[in-house]
DNA sequence: TTGGCGATTGACT
DNA sequence: GTCAATCGCCAAG
């Protein structure tokens, strides 16, 4: 489960980059001593000052998007209609802000934590199927992890075998539709088959 | 200072 | 299928 190096978020196609991370690791140890890891299996692309849909689109550098004109490698985390948080992944180098939004993990490791964190009594598809879920699964908050290195010890991504592209499905992002002529570009990718992509057709 | 809205989810008809 | 929850963000005034 060792961590990705920096090298791995410094690259300036933050495309090809979401789709690398199908069948990556998230993993997260929070201070309560909880272990939880699970398998990316949906990401989105969001491709910085030219992209409608990124919240850096024109170039907009604010407390919030100062993350993403930072390093690469590091957690952008944000809460979105008043009660989730999203976690992306920064790439690129300073002062482009491109990240890769992690949308849905098939859960590998910590069960029963994310259960308990979920409030559910059994695995099923909204425990980590979503991209506000997967968050609360592994105890990640914009107060604890925003800003937060991707390199440990407290959140990390690790490799793990690669998934064939022809395993791989694009399409057009989710809930972007201010975004006018971007909101069709195919920067969402999900493991083929999959049973734990978040439900958004 | 204000008001409209959001990279979502779950409850309900 | 529809719609409310809930609050921080941010462009406009």
């Amino acid at each position: 489960m060792a961590p990705l190096p920096l090298g791995f978020y410094a690259r300036p196609d933050v495309v090809a980059i979401a789709q690398e991370l199908i069948g990556k690791l998230v993993c997260s140890r929070t201070d309560d001593g909880h272990f939880t890891v699970g398998r990316i299996v949906e990401t989105e692309a969001y491709a910085g000052t030219t992209d409608r849909a990124s919240h850096a689109y024109n170039g907009r550098r604010t407390a919030r998007t100062e993350v993403m004109f930072g390093p690469p490698g590091v957690a952008y985390v944000y809460l979105v209609y008043g009660m989730y948080h999203l976690l992306n992944v920064v790439t690129h180098s300073p002062g482009v802000p491109h990240a890769v939004l992690i949308r849905a993990l098939e859960p590998t490791e910590g069960l029963a934590t994310m259960l308990q964190r979920r409030r559910l009594a059994r695995p099923e598809r909204r425990l980590t199927g979503g991209p506000g879920l997967l968050t609360q699964a592994l105890g990640i908050t914009v107060a604890t992890h925003n800003g937060a290195s991707l390199t440990g010890p407290d959140l990390w991504l690790a490799d793990a075998p690669a998934v064939s592209e022809a395993d791989i499905v694009a399409s057009p992002r989710v809930g972007v539709a201010y975004a006018a002529e971007d909101a069709l570009l195919p920067y969402r990718f999900r493991l083929r088959g999959s049973a734990w992509t978040s439900p958004a057709r």
